[in-house]
DNA sequence: GTGGTCTAGACCACA
DNA sequence: GTGGTCTAGACCACG
């Protein structure tokens, strides 16, 4: 059984790491049911309590709503979702930069070659 | 005891990166005497034939130059290092572009972001 | 049980040349599979990791391509086989005049020498 | 202990070769005197009497002389340790063509392969 | 001591 | 089946 999380980072923030990326990527669609928590604990091999704790983040940041009795959705108001996708790209990017930094590269290189990147056509997009 | 190593990768292949990281970052000189390979695998959990093989594939890149009886030491030349350098930071940028665009993000949010970014004053240099 | 193999040189390294060489007599052409890792230990006797890395060593010179769940093959890349007929011609070469050498027989010697015989007709081509 | 000897040839074939090229070499001059058959026997580790069949078959080459009570000397006459010097060289000549063809290069390749490895001067003389 | 080679035997990933 | 990785432990060559 391969683990799905890594190591400092607590699991339930990886989870909800997951599954907002799930919902970017499009495999979750707004007002798509997610799995039941019991559900989700056996997919991804963590206690329900852990994914009881991601599902009421998630909700905190009004990406999910819960409705008693019936599920756990992802929203569909899509200025929400719009926002966690601007800050989860600024996660990304933040990360991605501090990695390159803590390799001795500097801001220009990073961004000029980003540009080459691009422009050399090695990053067309699927 | 935390292991260092990732999973799909070969063990050999990670430690080659970590070391040229090293190398990226100054704490590993040019000129500079490498571990032991006995002792890097007491340092690093593995086998000692492992870490034979990582100096070994170094030692293909010219990154690193092997003397029996003597120890592993850091190549000299510094063109080589930079070649390095400038394939580790393509790399890098190419795993973050391909991890960006499986998130959904397209090429100009990407650039845009990390100008953004960097402008901000949130990616100042360490 | 006679061994195939003499005394310095690497096991896998020798491996390598007898490979080349049949490559080089045609005895094995462009995009022929080579027996597999463990087939060839039991031919040549010796531990399949020994095998293993020769294969890996041709793989290097691009003499020969592997590709998991199938087999070694002979590369089609005709240009690298002349390459590597190239190279091995001028180790021979150097290995014979430095025997020659080392015998005591001059440069001169050798040259007219093997003019000689090769005009005799002593060395007709089979 | 690793063994002197190679396959096919016989011994006491190999070791008169050996010595021959001991004389090219100087490193026995016109007049030494060779070990003692028991000597020899011991230092290369075969039997005494594949010794005397040696001795025997380089007395026959009058390369050597045997007198009765004192051992075995090196001839003092230069003429035949010079045909013996020309007869070894087109040995050696004739065996490095032969294995050259056997890897499918061809007379002009071997002569002009030769000419180029004496020219750039990667064969000079010790 | 150092790096380098080799074996035996296990396990993984791909197909 | 295929190639590829890893470990454990031995032995060699150089200095």
């Amino acid at each position: 059984m391969t683990d799905l999380f890594q190591s400092t980072k607590p699991i339930y923030s990886q989870l909800a790491d997951r599954i907002n990326r799930q919902i970017l990527r499009g495999e979750l669609k707004p007002g798509d049911k997610l799995p039941s928590v019991r559900e989700m604990a056996l997919q991804v091999n963590v206690n329900p309590n852990t994914v009881q704790r991601t599902y009421r983040e998630l909700e905190g940041m009004e990406i999910v709503e819960s409705r008693r009795g019936q599920g756990t959705f992802v929203t569909e108001n899509e200025e929400i979702l719009n926002a966690m996708r601007e800050r989860l790209k600024k996660d990304e990017i933040s990360q991605f930069v501090e990695g390159m930094h803590a390799m001795g590269y500097k801001n220009e290189e990073i961004e000029e070659g980003l540009r080459n990147f691009l422009n050399d056509g090695k990053g067309d997009q699927a």
